[in-house]
DNA sequence: ACACCCATGTAACCTGTTACATGATTAG
DNA sequence: CTAATCATGTAACAGGTTACATGGGTGT
């Protein structure tokens, strides 16, 4: 048992869903392939965490929707009172603006430029989810016992989180600018 | 050459170091253990992106200093010109955030209390670096030619990001003081 | 005496990515 | 007709962690 199949397990527990639902569902917050993915539901399935029932659909092709069993359940918990890992964070460009020095300023401005577009590309995609829900939930979903509190939340750190990414690069690039003027 | 071979080329191009001292300077950025750093130190150095000397020492054990070659150089150059990957964020704890109503309101608290400690020893430790960094420099490095501007502006990424989780965290226990309230 | 820091390395294992494979339906 | 979306899977590989292994110096 893994973080991953705890992430998988959490979806179901809250909405039962096909392997490929849970995959586009969790993208935002936990990076996993469908080659990652499908194996590992189909090992929490025989570990009786999970099961599933065939669904057959006219215009698609069939899926497997998972549900959540009560091992799956208990399991959940358990892991929710666990200590949580410290968060593990790769990025080329942190790296990369460390060789700054070896860079023209062209191709410095090209670097930081293109991860600001990035961003406020995501953060937008995370506040339009979250202007749909809040029509859909007639109100802000921000009391904890709201059904939606939680994906209010993810939402929200998604959106917090290409915000405060943006705001640094373009720090580093008004930084950047003296290198012209002076 | 993957982007940690690059994030090693890019250190040993300003600062020839041992494999012992780029771990530990890699960490807040790019984690990587030692068992994955000497081995692939020991790739560079054969296939001519670096060179290394041994250096004795009395007090402590021999290590290798490790430095950049010109073939380095160049392919650390054709790097940084190459379009930068998206960051890969994976953090247990939004996974759990997404099950927060599986939690009574106890383990929920201590969950973002431990996190958010987590984040203030880190800023903190960001902060400690920039202050001794303005100190030895005497004044701020905030200009691109300034030799520390690069360590500067990765410290000011930790220490925001570090900031940011804080108060993501702060405003989730916030929001969950309302459940008892109400 | 015991633990921690420095310093380097290997081996086994787990996790995650890329590529291979199939196939129906829908939109441009 | 072509590409994208839905849907599931396997195989090979790359990346990363944990454990094993060694050994001197320093601090408590």
């Amino acid at each position: 048992m893994n973080t991953l199949a705890y992430g998988l397990l959490g979806l179901v527990a809250r909405t039962p869903s096909s392997g490929y639902d849970l995959m586009l569902q969790l993208q935002p917050y936990w990076q996993a392939k469908h080659s990652q993915i499908y194996p590992l539901l189909a090992k929490l399935e025989q570990e009786g965490y999970m099961q599933f029932t065939r669904v057959h659909q006219t215009d698609r092709p069939d899926k497997k929707v998972y549900s959540i069993t009560d091992k799956g359940e208990i399991a959940l918990k358990m892991w929710l009172a666990e200590p949580t890992a410290e968060p593990v964070v790769r990025d080329e460009l942190v790296l990369k603006a460390y060789c700054l020095q070896l860079t023209d300023e062209k191709a410095a401005h090209a670097m930081f430029r293109e991860r600001i577009d990035h961003c406020r590309e995501q953060a937008q995609m995370f506040e339009h989810i979250m202007k749909e829900m809040e029509q859909q939930t007639e109100g802000h979903p921000d009391h904890p016992d709201h059904p939606a509190f939680s994906d209010y939340i993810l939402l929200s750190w998604g959106c917090r989180r290409m915000q405060e990414d943006m705001k640094w690069c373009e720090w580093v690039l008004e930084l950047l600018q003296k290198r012209k003027k002076e």
